[in-house]
DNA sequence: ACTTATCTATCGAGTGACGACATAAAGAGT
DNA sequence: ACTCTTTATGTCGTCACTCGATAGATAAGT
């Protein structure tokens, strides 16, 4: 098998990133915006408790894939995340995979209902 | 929100489970050979090391999901499990709601790369 | 006889989400 | 002025789940 192994947790774990990633796509934001953003763009299906949200957030930015910068301008502090270069790549690679993988794992699911050698 | 929350450990969980279930709408099986279906009829992609495995099926089991009998008929001691109807009707649902789950999953990833209000 | 493949099982370690707890400041209501 | 809610970020313990390691047993191949 040449292809890569798949992993059911690191799975749900790339879900989780991916949704925070192209959040930022379209523009830089601090983290708790994010959370509202995820919300909204998927009408409520998936949404991040705060205890959840941050350490993910800390998590992309150690990876390089986000950086955050804190702005305290209009006196509450807020951490400004912005998606890097190698972030959109990751945002546009994981996207893709995720694609495939949903895709194949639908046509396992289904396919198995038929008879079979 | 009126629809149930989106559970991203949960949602791991239940592709593992889906998997395996799956396999048995065509025919009852011990759990060695539902690993080695789930495998071919993913083309590789998913596979099932045993230390996952046999939990799984112990916990459907004990679910009433599936139902296993031991057969050593044939020497080898094999539990057979086959698919309750409890559990089809598990597997039918909820192979539709990830479907739902994995469409919305990607509409929001796309979509959110697009210009936002 | 020896090795490999089949078959089931459990346990400990590691990973990750989530609720609880903590902190702090802005805005709204009375 | 005081209080309550909302905004905003953070950590930590617990829980659930996967996974590698380990174990034990039988059948088949050489």
């Amino acid at each position: 098998m040449t292809e890569t192994d798949f992993d059911v947790q690191g799975f749900a774990r790339d879900i989780n990133e991916l949704l925070i990633l192209s959040t930022l796509r379209a523009e830089a934001k601090h983290g708790y915006q994010v959370a509202l953003d995820v919300e909204t763009n998927s009408n409520g299906l998936f949404r991040f408790r705060h205890g959840t949200l941050y350490p993910i957030l800390h998590r992309l930015e150690k990876n390089g894939l986000i950086r955050g910068s804190w702005s305290k301008a209009q006196g509450r502090r807020r951490k400004i995340y912005s998606l890097t270069g190698s972030g959109e790549r990751h945002l546009n690679g994981e996207t893709d995979r995720v694609q495939e993988i949903v895709t194949r794992l639908m046509q396992a699911l289904r396919r198995s209902g038929e008879a079979q050698a």
